[in-house]
DNA sequence: AACTGTCCCTGCAAGC
DNA sequence: TGCTTGCAGGGACAGT
């Protein structure tokens, strides 16, 4: 499942391989991936642009076009783009293909079709994409200074894994990560924000940091049913470092006393050691 | 404001 | 072996 560590990691490989290069044509297959807008609307708003950079805000890819507009990819739950040479196999479920003027080609593939792609006017931002307008700080693209943690769990009483979850409080969080963060910060996922001490509050700091910005660094997780991967097709490795999620039954391999359990928190599965998170 | 449930969709695994 | 059923999940949305 595609969170900020798996979209980062795809950025980069957008941002080395296709920022420069003009799309020349698009195909669009599965009408529905481009349900936000329509499959004319993306070609005519993609055919014949300069890819500018390659941005990402929370689990959002935001592509400056050079006629002023921005493409926005968003993986959801089996999303993938994959760059791919024009003679390779199209994969099942392809269902956006933007030829690139090097024989080069970005795919969108999707088998769940949660994902979206769509190209909007960034002065419109708020009308087009207001999910995106709505977005709260982002913890590696964003300055996160502490302080603003503190403010955040002091002002609800909400869960600590919902909160953490909310795109437009934090933004780039999912399930996999919410629980890896609150197990390193040793804080039960349904402990009331405003119930944390400072103390507690810094710990939750430094575990959305470190915990995010390790992720990155091992290429994202790739788990077995969404098969994550990024853009030159590679798996992650940070599921090899995963304390707690996919673990239940284990042992805390932390506190080596308490075991991983699993229960369902807002219709989410969630992990969480019963001994060291309090 | 905060919560619960439902929907979208496909692939996979478990169970019969 | 071959079917059915359930589960996974991000985010929008409706209802309480």
């Amino acid at each position: 499942m595609p969170e900020l560590p798996e979209v980062e990691t795809v950025r980069r490989g957008l941002d080395r391989h296709v920022v420069g290069q003009r799309i020349v044509s698009v195909e669009v297959g599965r009408e529905r991936v481009v349900r936000r807008t329509s499959r004319v609307e993306l070609i005519d708003g993609l055919t014949d642009t300069v890819v500018l950079a390659a941005e990402r805000r929370g689990k959002y890819l935001l592509l400056p076009l050079d006629s002023g507009n921005v493409l926005m990819m968003h993986l959801r739950m089996s999303g993938q783009v994959l760059f791919a040479d024009a003679r390779s196999h199209r994969r099942a479920h392809t269902h956006v293909v933007m030829h690139l003027d090097n024989r080069r080609e970005v795919w969108f593939v999707d088998p769940r079709t949660f994902g979206e792609v769509v190209v909007f006017n960034p002065d419109r931002i708020a009308v087009e994409l207001p999910c995106v307008a709505a977005l709260g700080v982002d913890p590696i693209a964003d300055e996160f200074p502490r302080t603003e943690l503190r403010r955040i769990v002091r002002s609800t009483s909400r869960a600590l894994k919902p909160l953490l979850l909310d795109q437009k409080v934090i933004a780039g969080i999912g399930n996999v990560y919410a629980d890896e963060v609150l197990h390193r910060a040793r804080l039960r996922p349904n402990r009331p924000a405003d119930s944390i001490d400072a103390a507690a509050t810094w710990r939750l700091h430094a575990a959305i940091v470190d915990i995010l910005t390790s992720a990155i660094a091992a290429g994202g997780s790739t788990l077995g049913d969404a098969q994550y991967v990024d853009l030159m097709g590679e798996s992650g490795s940070y599921q090899d470092q995963h304390s707690v999620y996919g673990r239940s039954g284990e042992r805390c391999l932390t506190c080596g006393r308490g075991w991983i359990r699993r229960t369902i928190s807002g219709g989410r599965s969630t992990h969480y050691c019963a001994w060291c998170q309090r």
